[in-house]
DNA sequence: CGGGTGAGTAAACGGTGTTCACAAGAGCTC
DNA sequence: GAGCTCTTGTGAACACCGTTTACTCACCCG
């Protein structure tokens, strides 16, 4: 019993300790090394829980992701079920919000140039791996907007045909992943061009988080945060969510 | 006379091994050990040329930028003077390619949330630094197209008045720099609508390119160049920019 | 109680950036 | 041309890093 238990203990300590550098001294800080000299151990012996030091780095990956899903689905948790424009404001902010507090994890999780560790929900052997629940907090969201009414979308056949192909197997992603959440979505409603538009929103949101994040904007922003929410009601709108329980 | 040409020499063929292993090894395999062993000299050699590794490798980054920005007006040399759609989408997709091949400079010009090294106009005492020539080639196309005809963008009093003060900055800033590319943009075509349009141009290429650097798109994409070509060709149709000249 | 298993250690290998004292040479001055 | 200086490069050394190997030691199970 006990040493199933003690392993997880230091297992998680590690974790822990990583996740500690990793705020403290960024992201090239957290070191095999430099983990076991905080933990008041060798570094050999971290060989015991992760294979090398990229194994231990993909774990805390998914640490982080796990926290912040846990933000989000606890900013969820508030808003009434039928709130569907609410609740995607609050996944929306709450990305941001995440971002704009952590971001040297942000940096690991999402602006890392690793061929190795992509959120595609198939590993590269082409094997289905697990999307992270961060993900799929998104696409729960994405389902319950799904299944309460239309969106603003184009139609199927105005989509490039060369994207046909991924968009389908997008489509079925979320289709499985939003039936796993318990949602009805009746499949007709969910089209390419449906996918196409939830793509185009991702690109949207990712590129404004990241450009606040490292600070990129062609000029020098006072307060971010309006530009925010304005990119956020354009957003809305032209998906064809209403602008009802508006910020501010 | 050549105890500076020497130097100099040296100095480039430092930075011609430099980067020729980070073409051929990656960019963690441009080390200085391995720079001096290639170049048949010790390590530390090196030293009376930069500063320190990194001092290196933002040289290096400063070359590929300056790489990015000839090649991005080589490709605006080959097109017509009057082609503005063509050479919008020229500077898109060169933005694109050098991302694609040199995601660490990438990485580190633009994706890094160090506050030091941010690309806006103004330093952090608030006295102006000069634009990279990166940003000039952008907005001269802009004020290309500018010059040419309007585009379709929001009323000015459709813009969030809490926005308005950082866009008008935006929109001197514009003015400015284009007036220095030998443009003639009348004042008048250029609002607040205008400067937010480019604002929201430049988050969903940054968004669309970062995510493909970083690989995370929410699905497998088996071509990424399709996916591109959609979002320029939406965001050409949307701000009014016919798609004649259009890919493929 | 004894054997096996698993956690942790010490030592070592090859790699890295960086510093320092020192040698060789080019160039300038007298 | 002799001497001096200043630059350029070397070699050894230091402090890190990831990783492997052989080894010890404690604990758990039969």
């Amino acid at each position: 019993m006990t040493q199933a238990t003690r392993r997880a203990d230091t297992d998680r300590a590690i974790r822990a300790q990583a996740r500690a550098l990793l705020v403290r001294d960024g992201p090239q800080a957290v070191t095999l090394r430099a983990i076991a000299r905080e933990m008041g151990i060798t570094a050999p012996a971290l060989y015991r829980y992760y294979a090398s030091h990229d194994d231990l780095i993909e774990h805390l990956r998914a640490d982080v992701c796990e926290d912040l899903a846990a933000e989000l689905a606890r900013d969820l948790a508030e808003l009434s079920e039928d709130d569907r424009t609410g609740q995607v404001m609050a996944v929306c902010r709450g990305f941001r919000r995440w971002a704009l507090a952590h971001p040297q994890e942000f940096v690991l999780v999402f602006a890392s140039p690793s061929e190795a560790t992509s959120n595609c929900p198939a590993g590269p052997n082409g094997a289905d791996v697990p999307m992270d629940s961060f993900g799929r907090i998104f696409l729960s969201v994405a389902g319950g907007v799904l299944a309460s009414g239309p969106l603003v979308v184009p139609q199927d056949r105005d989509v490039p045909p060369s994207l046909a192909a991924d968009l389908t197997a997008f489509r079925g992603e979320l289709l499985r992943v939003i039936a796993e959440s318990g949602v009805e979505v009746p499949e007709e409603r969910l089209g390419l061009g449906t996918a196409y538009v939830m793509l185009q929103a991702w690109v949207r949101l990712y590129g404004q988080v990241a450009l606040e994040v490292f600070g990129q904007f062609p000029f020098p922003v006072t307060d971010p945060e309006p530009l925010f929410e304005s990119m956020l009601a354009d957003l809305l709108r032209e998906v064809g969510l209403g602008e009802d329980g508006l910020h501010e």
